[in-house]
RNA sequence: GCGAAAGUGGCGGAGUUGGUAGACGCGCUGGCCUUAGAAGCCAGUGAGAGAAAUCUCGUAGGGGUUCGAGUCCCCUCUUUCGCACCA
């Protein structure tokens, strides 16, 4: 249900697109690599290339019954070679630029089934198919170099409407920090430890070093050290813990002395080095400044392990005392303990001691990324292999353009094994050096399926090219995507690969655009019973079932109905039946009303809203339709009703407009729809309506097929059809409102007493703000609750309200 | 733990810049129509008091700013999404 929630959001704003007179394109596309598609292959004991194939034939029909306006042309499946060559293509792309390598990192790793697990295949620090112990073991992996980009991808002057959160998210992830690398020399050494600090000002305060068990220095010294070591030991069960674990962990700070020293640079001072669980080697220098005064998990450490501290930064407004202290203070404050700085405000003495340290040796201003390389090796089957091999002689040798793609064997048997099946398909992995002609053999890994989902926008461009991803011609006059939809939850990893991707795009000369996606909408998912829907709870609702009972307009606009599109919206099985009431409503009026609506509106068409493709192309186009209501002579003929009802239609329109055009909110569009339609069955006797009258009655119909259109595509063409309009609907245009009728004469005012609500007045437009305050007097009730009080205020609010300050 | 959001009737949700809280829909109640049901139509529907006019309370909880707060500020709680303990 969530995709057909998803792509109703997408068809309905590609409608309105098309109304405006764009040329729109809305492609499809299947992300159809991946562990899920290799789990569910293994447990229906099939192939992935039949299982997902099916997938995606099933879904491709269910898009097609809700009618959504697809180019079924531009069909993309990131699993079939035709795709995942290019994708093959890109990655010696990205190492010809080095910007591809290869770097041993930390992987989930289970003994028992010889194979890397990802987070989620790890529960409770186990292995999720054998329940065995989960390590941590150091592999070779190939990383992509996002970190050249950070910089670039800080700056979102490019992008036009994406959501703020999105960008703070992205931003927060990149993490950007002005700080300072300071070198400690190892006591007795001339060994170097770098930090990196953003509190420079707090260096005097340092009292220990805190370092990862990863950090190369810990490496050293362990092969001194007894195999089964205390030292060993932590570090062993430090590093064994999963990523999760040691992620989630609270805040048991643990460590271990390694009996050496460094030398703080700035005093000389001895501080102790302590291997800890706290410190992650992927940031800054790997090794930490340990100030427990002034830092919160220093402090934690400090006082479990009963390490000195040392105060440098005093509180202006109350004393530290170091007995008494509960927390590190890490306010700025006045700095103290800190030889010729003392006296200076922290946050100003920072620029001062970088200085200071740059120039005498002791270390540098640096700018430091939280943004880390993007891992993109799996050992998994089900991805895109990666076009290297490896020669005993030649080394590291890419397969020459005319070798890809280069295709994932078929005919491995899942599921016999937990390791990577392609490790054991001897005559896929066994191979001649492109280089030299000996024996080599292939990377068996393949890649993150981000890699896949990072580019296919641009190849809808030009889906069917052999020759290329797609020629910067068509790229360029589709990209960027002007309207992107997604999940929150790729809020920073899919949606900021896809901009690293395109920003490489850009720089191989294949688009000239900075950004892959001009507005980004995060669609909110399809509950039920407050859950997402998912297979494993039961709550799944089949979109077909639906389909078959209420049709495709029904379920388009429960969809769009329940919610806007950007919160989660709560399935309902009665609110299908609601919308599906209303399209029956909207049915009959026209159905009881057919000789009126045909006989008077056949000569009459809505203003048409401003073809705006049409005037960015700078083309002329005349609007040569007339208002409908606009030449049915004096107002005086008309009933208070049809006025009223009039008002209704083009406030209606106005409505609609807007709210799909500005807000994107099309539940409150739907509403505005339902409303008129209330308003129009108001009119009861119509046959008894003057001529001019039953005009107006059948424009408020016939307004209706036309704001329809976007979420009910089927049932409005349907109407235009009968009134006996000969071209089709969309072809129209979409209408526009006569602000004319959008004039009252009289206005409502509210009147408060103190905030609270005394009474209501109509007063004509232009009647004077004294003239409002005399009438609002006037009201009995207000003279009630002003008994025995003098009127100290009154504040007149435009168009809204008069408030009375009494006492 | 960190980062980002959200919390409004029985339910989904309205409430564009601080200005009538609860639009619209669902559900529920009563009535009409019908042999009966389905469908449809009409009326009502935040809580409490009142015969009514009307009054009091009410937007997760607690404070604050304002003539006026769902909306702005501070604190707390709960839920959702993401995560790589960010020095």
């Amino acid at each position: 249900m969530g995709h057909v929630s998803n792509y109703s959001i997408a068809d309905a704003i590609s409608r309105y697109k098309m109304m405006q007179g764009y040329n729109v394109m809305q492609p499809m596309g299947y992300d159809s690599f991946g562990m899920p598609a290799e789990n569910f292959a293994i447990q229906h004991n099939s192939h992935p290339r039949i299982t997902t194939d099916n997938n995606i034939d099933i879904m491709r029909k269910q898009f097609d019954m809700m009618g959504f306006g697809i180019d079924w042309e531009r069909e993309v499946s990131t699993c079939h070679s035709d795709y995942y060559k290019w994708g093959q293509w890109f990655f010696k792309k990205m190492y010809q630029k080095g910007l591809a390598y290869k770097k041993t990192s930390f992987q989930n790793w289970c003994d028992d089934c010889q194979t890397v697990l990802a987070n989620e295949q790890v529960e409770d620090g186990k292995c999720w198919r054998c329940s065995s112990e989960v390590r941590q073991k150091e592999l070779e992996q190939w990383f992509f170099k996002i970190t050249d980009y950070a910089e670039e991808l800080l700056d979102f002057s490019e992008v036009i409407d994406w959501p703020e959160r999105v960008k703070t998210m992205q931003t927060n992830w990149i993490g950007k920090s002005f700080g300072t690398e300071i070198w400690f020399k190892l006591e007795n050494s001339e060994e170097l430890i770098k930090v990196f600090t953003t509190r420079p000002d707090t260096i005097f305060g340092c009292t220990f070093m805190a370092l990862p068990p990863e950090h190369p220095l810990v490496t050293s010294w362990l092969i001194d050290e007894q195999e089964n070591s205390k030292m060993h030991k932590f570090c062993d069960m430090v590093m064994n813990e999963d990523t999760i674990t040691r992620t989630a962990e609270d805040t048991t700070k643990e460590g271990i002395f390694t009996s050496k020293f460094a030398i703080n640079p700035v005093n000389g001072e001895k501080v102790q080095i302590w291997i800890t669980n706290y410190v992650v080697m992927d940031y800054g220098t790997g090794a930490v400044m340990a100030v427990p005064a002034h830092d919160q998990r220093d402090f934690e450490f400090a006082k479990k392990y009963d390490i000195p501290m040392k105060i440098v930064i005093q509180n202006m407004e109350e004393s530290l005392v170091l007995e008494k202290m509960k927390e590190a203070y890490v306010e700025p404050g006045i700095l103290v303990n800190s030889d010729k700085f003392d006296g200076m405000e922290s946050t100003e003495s920072m620029k001062s001691i970088s200085k200071w340290m740059t120039e005498n040796s002791m270390g540098k201003e640096t700018v430091t990324y939280r943004l880390r390389d993007w891992g993109v090796s799996r050992q998994r089957y089900w991805g895109n292999p990666i076009p290297v091999i490896y020669c005993e002689d030649c080394g590291t040798v890419l397969v020459s353009d005319e070798d890809l793609p280069i295709k994932l064997p078929e005919n491995v048997e899942l599921g016999k094994t937990t390791q990577n099946p392609l490790l054991s398909v001897d005559d896929w992995v066994n191979v001649k050096c492109p280089k030299c002609g000996k024996s080599a053999r292939r990377e068996t890994d393949t890649m993150d399926t981000f890699v896949d989902s990072s580019w296919y926008y641009a190849r809808y461009a030009d889906p069917k090219n052999d020759k290329m991803p797609f020629t910067k011609e068509l790229a360029d006059s589709w990209l960027p995507v002007d309207q992107y939809i997604g999940g929150i939850e790729h809020a920073v990893m899919h949606l900021m690969y896809a901009r690293f991707f395109h920003k490489f795009m850009r720089d191989l000369g294949m688009v000239n655009s900075n950004e892959p996606f001009a507005r980004l909408l995060t669609q909110g998912m399809v509950t039920k019973d407050g859950a997402k829907m998912s297979k494993s709870k039961g709550n799944v609702v089949d979109p077909q079932y639906i389909i078959d009972r209420y049709g495709a307009d029904t379920v388009r606009v429960f969809m769009l109905f329940a919610s806007p599109p950007d919160k989660d919206s709560e399935w309902s099985d009665e609110g299908v039946k609601g919308a599906f009431r209303f399209l029956n409503r909207v049915w009959r009026l026209f159905d009881e009303n057919l000789e009126i609506i045909k006989e008077t509106t056949n000569s009459h068409e809505f203003t048409r809203k401003e073809n705006l493709a049409a005037k960015e192309r700078e083309e002329t186009q005349s609007k040569n339709s007339v208002t409908l209501s606009g030449d049915e002579g004096s107002d005086s003929k008309l009933s208070t009703g049809i006025k009223k009802l009039r008002y209704s239609t083009h406030f209606t329109i106005k409505k609609v407009l807007n709210d799909i055009e500005n807000r994107m909110q099309f539940n409150t569009a739907i509403a505005a729809v339902m409303e008129h339609l209330n308003n129009v069955y108001s009119i009861k006797d119509v046959e008894s309506l003057n001529e001019a009258e039953k005009a107006i009655f059948a424009e408020s119909c016939v307004a209706i097929p036309h704001l329809m259109y976007v979420f009910a595509p089927h049932i409005s063409e349907e109407l235009w059809n009968m009134i006996g309009k000969g071209n089709m609907l969309h072809e129209t245009g979409l209408p526009d409102f006569n602000e004319e009728y959008l004039i009252q004469d009289e206005i409502t005012y509210v009147i408060q007493i103190m905030g609270k609500v005394r009474g209501k007045i109509n007063v004509s437009v232009d009647a004077t703000d004294d003239e409002i305050k005399k009438l609002a007097l006037e009201v009995e009730n207000v003279k009630k609750s002003l008994a025995g009080k003098n009127i100290l205020k009154m504040i007149i609010v435009p168009k809204k309200l008069v408030s009375i300050v009494a006492k």
